[in-house]
DNA sequence: GGCGAATTCAGGGAAACCCCTGAGTGTTCC
DNA sequence: GGAACACTCAGGGGTTTCCCTGAATTCGCC
């Protein structure tokens, strides 16, 4: 292994890029690091490194809109997530953004040179417990994309799908909006009907797994 | 500050450890190191350290089972909790087993010393964001304690109520369990009864908070 | 044997949920 | 002015939820 890729690092802890750095040694060049989206973004841009050394999640939003942003710029880099979650989501986004790896912090470090340097030649890299999700998500594809299905909804179908989602009665809602309970009823079937459920409780779920309630 | 406080570190990643490690420097003699719960007691029973630097999160269980079993043995040591989450039920968690403090893992090194210090002198220490968090937890009293109501039901009873939490029918509930709606009613109400809750909804929303869906 | 509990089921009824058609008002945009 | 849309409400009907009373069976325990 004669090369030694060049890598910038962003993670908002200080504390885990400092082990990071320890641990990756003198076997890749650590020549950028960024505690934030925007750092991020800038310094990738600015020093275009081999590999981005990425957490998935930052104060200011997540790994995958770094990635995101880095690419709409056409900045040519490789990304490897590495965080302390193992959460399908999070592996999802992240590698839908177009990270070529994830792995999680429990790694070793010797290992993660490894995993660097591969990704650096352009292997992908999950670890192994990791593998696994990544293949189902692809298959099985569960996408819940959060945004566009909110939109097809009207402001007054959104409050009272919220309400509804809480588990609030039709009666309740009504007093709560000052509107008639037929009104909330009209809203209710609208809503489960154009986000394709077919009862509040099936609401319920999608609106926790979209993060609404 | 002529003192050097002795230090364990409990962490699952290696890299975390290694971070800490290197951002501790000399200020504190670090004694020992552990990765889960039973390594962790019986390093601080082992090496009885002024200070446990303890992450809330272990493959085998959480910091608060660490500190339990710790102070359950008569060990006189003091816990300082340092993990990424700053989730309220974490914070909480740890800090009624007998931590002392709780800092984040976005800490500057040369802060998570003085943290280290003023708790082996016997402060306590929090991130200011945390504060309130445990200000709060220690005024509204709100335990969530799952067990001794769930007690309170026949097996059947939560079989029923488990399937009720999550959304099914009284007619699927019936189907499953092959044993008639009537029957599935029967014991649907005395669950709402026993629990003391009116609806489905509350009651799936109760056994979301008590993890039990 | 009796007693309590857990489990099973039935009938009946009030309320809530969900859907359908239809309709009046207001706004925005062409 | 008309089309499109959001918001409001009503009537009516089928389904589901939840509670009540009452009752049969089984099991273990004193």
């Amino acid at each position: 292994m004669s090369f030694q890729p060049s890598v910038v690092l962003v993670d908002d802890h200080d504390l885990v890029r400092a082990g990071v750095r320890a641990e990756l040694g003198d076997a890749v060049r650590v020549i950028g690091e960024a505690a934030d989206v925007v750092e991020a973004v800038d310094a990738i841009e600015d020093r275009t490194p081999d590999v981005v050394l990425l957490d998935v999640h930052l104060p200011s939003g997540t790994g995958a809109d770094v990635i995101k942003a880095v690419l709409a710029r056409g900045i040519e880099t490789k990304f490897l997530a590495l965080s302390v979650s193992d959460a399908p989501e999070d592996v999802i986004s992240v590698i839908r953004a177009g990270a070529r790896g994830y792995v999680t912090k429990s790694i070793k470090g010797d290992e993660l040179v490894a995993a660097v340097i591969r990704v650096a030649e352009g292997d992908a890299v999950f670890s192994p417990r990791l593998a696994g999700f990544v293949i189902d998500a692809f298959s099985a594809t569960i996408p819940e994309p959060t945004d566009p299905e909110l939109d097809l909804l009207s402001p007054r179908e959104q409050e009272v799908m919220r309400l509804l989602a809480r588990g609030y009665a039709y009666k309740e809602i009504a007093r709560r909006l000052t509107i008639s309970i037929k009104t909330v009823e009209t809203h209710a079937s609208s809503v489960l009907r154009k986000l394709q459920l077919s009862s509040r409780y099936e609401l319920s779920n999608w609106a926790t797994r979209h993060r609404i309630v």
